[in-house]
DNA sequence: GACAGAAATTTAACCGAGTTACATTTTTCT
DNA sequence: AGAAAAATGTAACTCGGTTAAATTTCTGTC
């Protein structure tokens, strides 16, 4: 029984799987409640039911034990701009992507007062190292985006270097947009009020992205 | 003899600056010889003659170590919106700004093939934990410029969030840009044969900020 | 110029993250 | 069933960073 590819029905692949979910929600789960710092990977371990090599074979640092999940989205704006209907510009998809996760109180839009999402944001922008580590993820989601971008637009003068500056001046509306979101969040606010005053705010940026920085010309 | 502020003639404090830069010489010499991971603090806190509580009163990580000539420049960007000319406009400053840079083969551009600049970079980006840890001042430098921006163009529906975004993009531009120029230096380039490409480079990400990315519309 | 008190340094021990070597178990393939 | 391969556990280790307490060095006053 060897298929290859495409969905690998290896047994031992699901327990891989599976032990890196019980990791990380054993992880996750004591960090929200003593912090980050106030946690050792023994702790960790014993939760777990491992020793203390084996969550090193399934986590290269302990910050990537709770961020696991971002790793995921690593990829999420470039699959957006590839996936777009035809005749859609990125930026348009992008925002109406960015759109579409407010209405649906996306964590990653920083518009989401869930209890649970709340307690992990404030770990997350709490932690330094943690916010660190997010910095790598950024960076890679730079690179792809910067890749589908040259992909929808090739050639021209400077085209590899528009792509990838538009890449990361996408990003970093998107990341300050949910900061700000958060914030509010954090300060008391609840999403349901501030839906309008966020999606107002993304229309903004994604105009700015579109038509410059006119203000400070 | 108390002269509070101002220039503080202490000879205590003369002898703390002096031993950041002993620190800070010592360590930089032992990673450029033998690499950041392989060099110890043990090993530092011998060169520096030192001991390793010390070392660690003096710099919070052994990043910091290496990365401590940067928090020298973080408010830099800001600095310039700031010291602009009567009638100039931020970007048109920040510009000239980083063209002046290019011409005057600024570390900070990329663009500089001193060995010793190229040796400090090719650790820098070859390091992971140097590059996470440099995000942090990047970060402070985005706050920093986002209030001079705001300070330049006041008011507005959302001034504040447009200031924080333009902040973000523009530093974003100019890493992509140094990212770049260190790229062809570190495959060979010479700076000098690379300044009228850096420069057009340097324009077009410049224009981008200004009128927008037109070509993902 | 001696002296009391504050600040900086050293020593030694300690904690926690991450790694390594090796023996043991579990899974896969034949 | 059985051999090869992969995953795990144990124990010990390295290294970054911190702490406590004793000691030295500097500052300012009488």
């Amino acid at each position: 029984m060897s298929d290859k590819s495409g969905t690998p029905a290896g047994l031992r692949e699901r327990k891989k799987q599976r032990m890196y979910r019980t990791i990380s929600d054993a992880a996750i789960a004591l960090f929200l409640d003593k912090g980050f710092d106030a946690v050792s990977v023994a702790d960790i371990a014993d939760a777990a039911e491992v020793s203390k090599p084996t969550l090193f074979r399934y986590f290269a640092a302990k910050e990537d034990m709770a961020l696991h999940r971002f790793a995921d989205h690593e990829d999420e704006a470039a699959r957006v701009v590839r996936d777009r209907a035809a005749g859609t510009a990125p930026l348009t998809a992008l925002e109406e992507h960015f759109l579409a996760g407010l209405d649906a109180r996306d964590p990653v839009t920083g518009l989401c007062d869930d209890p649970g999402v709340l307690a992990f944001h404030r770990l997350l922008y709490g932690t330094p190292s943690l916010v660190a580590r997010m910095h790598a993820y950024t960076t890679r989601s730079e690179e792809h985006l910067a890749g589908a971008l040259e992909e929808a637009a090739p050639g021209g003068e400077h085209g590899a270097l528009t792509a990838r500056l538009a890449a990361g001046q996408i990003l970093v509306a998107q990341r300050t947009l949910a900061l700000g979101n958060w914030r509010r969040i954090a300060g008391g606010a609840r999403a349901d009020d501030g839906r309008g005053a966020a999606a107002a705010e993304a229309r903004h940026a994604f105009a700015l992205l579109r038509t410059g920085l006119a203000p400070y010309c």
